[in-house]
RNA sequence: GGCGAGGUAGCUCAGUUGGUAGAGCACACGGCUGAAAACCGUGGUGUCGCCGGUUCAAGUCCGGCCCUCGCCA
């Protein structure tokens, strides 16, 4: 999309411009003309673009930072990346540009703005020690043992919450907690003078681009990547469906999946505190300058 | 046209000796501080193909019709 030949692009106040939204938004694209308007470099929040080796089925954008850093045997923490991004930002705002933080991952995108502390690390061991205990005493036991340990991390994760309770569990060994009383995700302060813009764009035409999409991912050839993968560690969405599906099937799994997950986003997109959302069922070169121009004004 | 199998939730199907319909997935809403495209909780959304019969009571039994699939013509 070509940017109107007389837009202006005022040098936006803030350091960081973050832009969320759901799968199709036309994040990467907005950020990417933003960065064609200001000094900018461009980090990704994404929890699945972090891993090398699935380019298409997790639609990377190469020329952001922070994607394709992990081989995909590796489970990758938020806690880890959180570091990175932090670093990352750091430098481009001291190089005197502005940092564009693009998400993907609701927690991941919160962890990169905010100085959310996450927990310390806990001893190599400890979580199979408590799996083994939650797999062969069961959830109420497990849970009964936190809810004597640590009881208020008890009090907000249930029996059956395999993974937290374990984590909490962990967490209590290490001398920590999942649940601190403060700051809480969600409340915690930004890093930086940020400007946090959500992208809205109409369901259908939302639906519309995520089936055209996941056509046009075979056609690029995800199945020769899939198979290339070997055995993947994170959890992407329709490696499965790629690699035991017979095509038709497979392209109707991934859009179903991939609807599923752009709700998702929108459910998170929803409750990121001081979000402006943003009309960006549009041309992306207008989209742009409209962030930038709130920016401006911040 | 004949024979066989089948028509129950958005989809795939379960439903005992007749007792007012249920499971997975999907969907909706919600939770979630180091797996987050993950994980967890709550919710059944229905002309049981149609019409009639038997019965206190029919998804279930009987008759007819319609539709789908397979085999044979």
């Amino acid at each position: 999309m070509p940017s109107s030949a007389g837009s202006r692009s005022p040098a936006p106040r803030v350091s960081v411009l973050a832009i969320f939204g759901p799968t199709a938004s036309g994040k990467s694209a907005v950020a990417e003309a933003i960065a064609e308007r200001i000094p900018a470099e461009l980090v990704s929040a994404d929890s699945m673009q972090v891993y090398r080796g699935l380019p298409i089925l997790t639609n990377q954008d190469a020329r952001a930072r922070l994607v394709g850093i992990w081989p995909l045997d590796r489970q990758g923490t938020v806690g880890e990346f959180q570091k990175l991004a932090h670093q990352a930002i750091d430098e481009i705002v001291a190089a005197g540009r502005t940092a564009v933080v693009v998400g993907g991952s609701g927690l991941w995108f919160q962890a990169a703005l905010t100085d959310v502390r996450l927990p310390p690390d806990v001893p190599a061991g400890a979580r199979a020690h408590w799996e083994r205990l939650y797999d062969r005493r069961g959830p109420e036991v497990a849970h009964g043992l936190l809810q004597a340990r640590d009881p208020r991390a008890a009090g907000q994760v249930h029996p059956n919450d395999r993974k937290r309770v374990v984590r909490a569990l962990e967490l209590w060994q290490a001398g920590a907690t999942l649940t601190p009383e403060r700051p809480r995700l969600w409340t915690a302060a930004l890093r930086l003078p940020t400007l946090v813009a959500g992208l809205a764009v109409p369901r259908e035409t939302l639906a519309t681009r995520i089936n055209s999409r996941a056509a046009a991912m075979f056609e690029q050839g995800v199945e020769a990547e899939v198979r290339a993968a070997g055995n993947v560690v994170p959890q992407v969405i329709g490696v499965h469906a790629v690699r035991e599906l017979p095509r038709s099937e497979a392209i109707a799994e991934l859009e179903r999946a991939t609807q599923r997950f752009a709700a998702y986003q929108r459910k998170w997109m929803r409750r990121i505190p001081g979000i402006v959302m943003i009309d960006a069922d549009r041309p992306v070169g207008e989209v742009a300058d409209t962030i930038l121009e709130i920016a401006g004004d911040r």
